[in-house]
This record gives C-alpha cells, structure tokens and sequence, in this order.
DNA sequence: AAGGACATTTCAGTATATGAAACATAGTGG
DNA sequence: CCACTATGTTTCATATACTGAAATGTCCTT
C-alpha cells in the first residue's frame, strides 16, 4: 500500500536555490490576471501545481488583495493589482516612451485610417502596450497586451534591428498573415539613447494596404517613429 | 514608506503556513514597480529583507521579465508585467467598469471643467483606476492608481455607503483638504448588481469650488454616477 | 592607496513550504 | 432519494528549499 511516489529531484544535485514558490505564486497570478475569472482546480491544473499547494498560494495573493474571489469562489484581479498595474505606467521606464509616442500615435492613426500601435521588446517577443485606434468600422483592434513572437514578424525586426546612426531615416518594415490571416502590418523602429526602445506599428487589413496606400503608410509610419524618437532624446 | 512589516500570524504557534517567500517577492515587485528604479540595497532595507535573499528573489522576478535591470544595476518594470498589467484591464472585473464609466467621465469633465475619477474600493482604502483630467491649466492630476484611505474622505463615504435602492438617486459626498489642502471632492457611487462597485469623483481647486459652481458640480457627478450604474446593469 | 558603498557568492542549519490523503460541501442525474 | 462526481478545504509528517551572516568581489570616491 506504500506508494512510493517516485523519488524526483534526481539528475545533478543543483546547488542553485531558486524560490519555488516565488515561481508558482506568480505562475498563479499571471494565469489568473489572464484567465479571467477561474476556480483553484482550474488555476492548479493549469499551473501544474497541487491543488493543496495552489490553495496556498492564491490565498496569498488574495490576502494582499491581488486577487478576489467571486461569490462562486472563482479568483480575479483584485484593486491592489490594478493599482500596482496603473504604477507601472506613470513610473514605469516606459512610462516615456507612452507619452513621448501618443501624438505621433494619433496623427498616425488619423492619416493613415488604420490602427496604430506601440511595442517593446520582450526577451524573445514584442508586446504591444499602446494603441490608438482607427475610426473606420473594419479595423485592428485588441493588440494592447498581447505578445507577439519576435522571430518571422515585422514588429520583431524593428525591434532587433541595430541601432541606427541618429538623424539617420528609420526603414519600415512590412509583413502580412504572420499572426493572423488578412492583417498586413507596416513598422518602424523607435530609437532612444541606447538603441532601439521600441517600435511603432500600423495593422490594418491587408486588401485595404496595398499600392500608394501602402507606400503612404510606411512614410507615415516612419515619420511617427523618428517623431517619437526625437521626443525621446530631444538634441 | 508603507512597508508591511512582515511577520504578521505571530503570538500563537501558528500551524498556518503562509509562503514567506512568496510575501516577501510581492513586496519586492510593488517596492521596483511604485519606486520607479532602485538598487538592491534600497529594495532591502525599504521591504526589511536581507540583501542576499532579495537579491534572490529580485533575479526571480528579472527571470520572469516581471522587472529589468539598467545598466547601473537598480530595477525597474517588465516588459512582462506590462503585458500582465495591460490584460488586468481587458479581462479583469474592472475593464466593464471603466468601459461604463468612461463616457460619464468626458462628459462629468467636459461641463464641470475640472478633472473627473473613477475609484473603486481595495479593503480600507480607495483606488483611483481611472480619470479623464480638466482643460484648465490649474487642474487636479495624476491620482491615477493613488490610494487613499476610507476613513475620513469622500470617495470612502461613497464606497463604504450601503447599497441604495435601485432607481433612487445617490446623494453627493464632499470632501477638502481631506488629502491635500485645497483640494475639495465631490463624489457619488456607483451601483452594480449587488451594491457599491466605485465611485466617481471630481478634484478640484477648492476656491474655485464654492457656491452655485459647486451646487452644479454635485448634480454632474450625481448624474454621470447614476448614468454609469445605468450602463453597467440595464434594465 | 585607502576607504566606502554596493552587488554577489558561499554555506550550514532549520524554518518553512510541500502534497497525498482525508474531509467537507455542493451540484447532478438516475 | 441516494449514489456519484466535481470542487474546495484542512491536516500533518517530511525533507526540501529557503534563509541570512559573513566573506568576497567590484566600482567609485577621497
């Protein structure tokens, strides 16, 4: 009746002592803040961590007020999160970047129809943490958040390309139905003082970007991103 | 300066096993993303950790992407908790809030010319999660993801109030100095399906709140409240 | 060169997190 | 009505994974 579970932990006897449970609390809460509102077996699951364990820590995370719980017992975002989320935007290193990139933002969505995005590099990803939308009824929406990988999309190019010498004109670069079918996206790279900060992108429909169209956008697109970058590191 | 001291669960010989690390990675997180860029020293003694385990814990978190490392060593924010962050707001219970909140806002600014807020409640304080600012070159700004406390302001009274009947209308609250000198609010509820979910306020100059001005703020907020409780739960 | 401020590594001890299993509590359907 | 499943909660013996003082390394200042 022993079951002895399998012994585990074998392989080489790391010395390297990593807090676990530092890992699983924030596994816990990023598939929570993502996931909507979900329930312990769920979060568990997904998480791979016990149930028991996972409890644990929800309850952790749900005493500090990053997390509530529904009258269904199901976990979501709480106000202490949304509160450190919001200082994260006002503090943030990007913080700058936000501000410096919103006029260019607008005017680029208003010349070229289309939605207008911002993105940063995120390890082996880019991740789109503004947006100014396009006021045509078919349009790019719902990027704010989301992350793309940096490998075969255009955001990823502008975002790993070497910093150009300043003054010198961003190129754009173009891609269509990397991630999604029928969506063309136009970039340009947004220098800071130590290389590329960040990249400016239009989405929009890819039978719509097309021709002059297309040609008119990538000026835009890359007049924005130089804008931005002179806000950056005004001289 | 609102470091939680720890230890918390003492007296009794606790059985509770609450993840220390866990606790003490949060405050790390919160101290790196509300103080902007600091070292590890700073990040230590400001949460009352040992600088060899929040060096550990601090490499969690950059591991994750959750904060990064400038070129002098001292954290800052994430790409990755900007991406958390930023789906807080899509996904969360808050995004039909402030969804329902926002046109209330522009208008409650547009008429009262001053800076108008949305708050919600986060235990014994109130978070300010949202606000469209006044044109006026003296106006009230940057609260956005402020706390205050329930006790003794105006947006605590709107949130601590109990639920009003449906259909009645709510009663403004007001408030100066409470905070800042020469800051008067007027706050009023918001009503979802079961009871209070936030507040919606306006900030201002004091000696520009006086008199009739005043009078007709109340009714605006007063207005735009019971409009955003309308959109949240029509009927 | 000496000193200070800060980041990093080491290491032994044990506090502390772990997770299987038992228990509790709905909700479901036959 | 009761068995059955799904989900949340508590317990507790175990050793793992975390802790933190001190030593070391690195850079800057005087």
């Amino acid at each position: 009746m022993t079951v002895t579970r399998g012994r585990s932990a074998s392989g080489t006897g790391s010395t390297l002592h990593v807090s676990r449970s530092a890992e699983r609390v924030l596994s816990l809460l990023e598939t929570v803040v993502v996931g909507g509102a979900v329930g312990l077996t769920e979060a568990a699951s997904e998480t791979g961590i016990p149930v028991s364990t996972a409890l644990r820590h929800l309850r952790v995370l749900t005493g500090r007020g990053y997390l509530v719980r529904d009258d269904l017992g199901r976990y979501s975002v709480g106000p202490s999160f949304v509160r450190i989320a919001l200082a994260a935007f006002q503090s943030g290193p990007y913080a700058r970047l936000t501000a410096a990139a919103q006029p260019a933002l607008h005017r680029l969505a208003e010349v070229t129809e289309e939605s207008a995005y911002l993105a940063v590099r995120d390890g082996s990803e880019a991740v789109y943490i503004a947006t100014v939308e396009s006021r045509r009824a078919i349009r790019h929406v719902g990027w704010v958040g989301k992350s793309v990988p940096i490998e075969g999309t255009a955001v990823g190019e502008a975002l790993a390309t070497a910093a150009s010498r300043p003054g010198q004109a961003p190129v754009p670069f173009f891609n269509t139905g990397a991630i999604e079918p029928d969506v063309t996206a136009v970039v340009a790279s947004v220098h800071g003082m130590r290389g590329v900060v960040g990249a400016i992108s239009v989405l929009g429909p890819a039978e719509r970007m097309v021709g002059d169209r297309l040609d008119f956008t990538a000026e835009a697109v890359v007049d924005a991103a130089a804008k931005t970058s002179l806000a950056l590191s005004p001289r």
